[in-house]
DNA sequence: AACTATTTATAAGA
DNA sequence: TTCTTATAAATAGTT
């Protein structure tokens, strides 16, 4: 544009090629930094010229990423998502197969159970039926643990107890005495020897601990042998 | 550059400042097309004006994929990696996601219960006992329509046969009489008068569509009145 | 969007 | 590469 007007084509010669290049990189670089100054925009430039250097110019308070970004979302080219396709391959068969686990939940729960064939229909059935089962079994083995381990309370509560009254007996003091009077049911649920037969006010006691409705979960679903037993400590 | 120098400074006049995006915006895609030519370059802009719209000039010849794979190689920055990062990030979530849904089935089929409290052992339980309530109904609604489609199979049967015993009562001829003979079995089966009292010839007939225990799943539910008229039909 | 006076960019030469 | 400079091109302000 100076000197002489030129052919916008090819520079045949690669100096003279190379020496625009180099003058009008500057040109595009230095009108991109007015623009953005002038008119509050924000430019990238990428160039590569034709021995592959490569050479860019970016607004500042800009970064490429920050334009990549918005440029993929305002045109919806697809710029990276073929880079990790297997992985999108993956992510969208892992929420598949979530799909289908949901949904053998809830057909668990008895839901959506018009998708089932009448085969499907009855294994499901004998299946549930048989968790039910082991569930039941599982809760009256845990109601078991809970009954040993308020045994054991019980009998260290007893033992504490009857140190307690032996140092009484000991020091045989007679205002003290008054108290005991007034404590007899102690003496009752901590002091009897055996754990057979337990007055009420045990029960009282371990009941907070025990929040639940054993009593009609347990005689419906028909308690064991040994769960009777540890059943009798409670009711 | 013209009619007066200007600061490289923002244009506070918005409408002026537009103009002059514009102008200078054609300007700018007018030198990279040049440089593209002339010297055989590869270029890319991309502008975000302050209303933030979005122009892009690229090379012909060149995606604007391969323009930023290429300045990604060149450059080292990392454009993908926080994309990846989100990727990875959302299927462990996904994975978790689906270990936590396998856990809750295998729950619900009287696995891992020990990781469960005591309150939500209680909660399974009953939950379970309520599908296989709602599952076995739903066994009993499809056993009933499968028994209507049968008596209707069984009703156009007759029908058949009795225009066919029309005809040949009409053509009056000996030796199809003789088939008949044979097919007495038949004549029980689709020739009886209503479907209250099946001889037994139906039973067989019906009972492989139907291979399961039905007869223990029904009388051990408790089956409504209507399910024991439908399953009258059966057996 | 078109005009145009003026600034800016730059081709060719050094 | 950089400088110079004649000239082409771009464009600010105006219509």
């Amino acid at each position: 544009m100076a000197r002489g007007k030129i052919q916008i084509k090819k520079i045949e010669n690669s100096t003279n090629r190379q020496v625009t290049y180099s003058k009008r990189r500057n040109g595009l670089f230095k009108k991109a930094s007015e623009l953005t100054v002038l008119c509050d925009a924000k430019v990238s430039i990428i160039m590569v010229s034709c021995t592959d250097k490569l050479h860019e110019y970016i607004s500042p308070s800009i970064t490429m990423k920050q334009f990549f970004d918005q440029y993929q979302k305002a045109s919806g080219v697809d710029l990276w998502n073929s880079h990790y396709q297997k992985m999108q391959d993956e992510l969208r068969q892992q929420k598949e197969v979530n799909r289908n686990l949901r949904k053998q939940i809830r057909q668990r729960l008895g839901d959506c159970l018009e998708d089932l064939s009448f085969e499907e229909l009855l294994a499901l059935e004998k299946d549930s039926q048989e968790a039910v089962y082991v569930i039941r079994e599982r809760k009256l083995k845990v109601i078991g643990n809970k009954v040993e381990t308020s045994k054991k309370k019980v009998r260290s509560a007893q033992d504490v107890y009857k140190k307690l009254m032996h140092e009484f007996d000991i020091r045989g003091e007679d205002p003290q005495y008054g108290l005991i009077e007034n404590g007899i049911e102690y003496d009752n649920v901590y002091g009897y020897p055996q754990m057979g037969a337990p007055p009420h006010i045990l029960t009282l006691r371990l009941q907070p601990d025990h929040p639940n409705n054993l009593h009609g979960s347990v005689t419906t679903t028909g308690p064991t042998a040994s769960d009777l037993t540890t059943y009798g400590l409670l009711g």
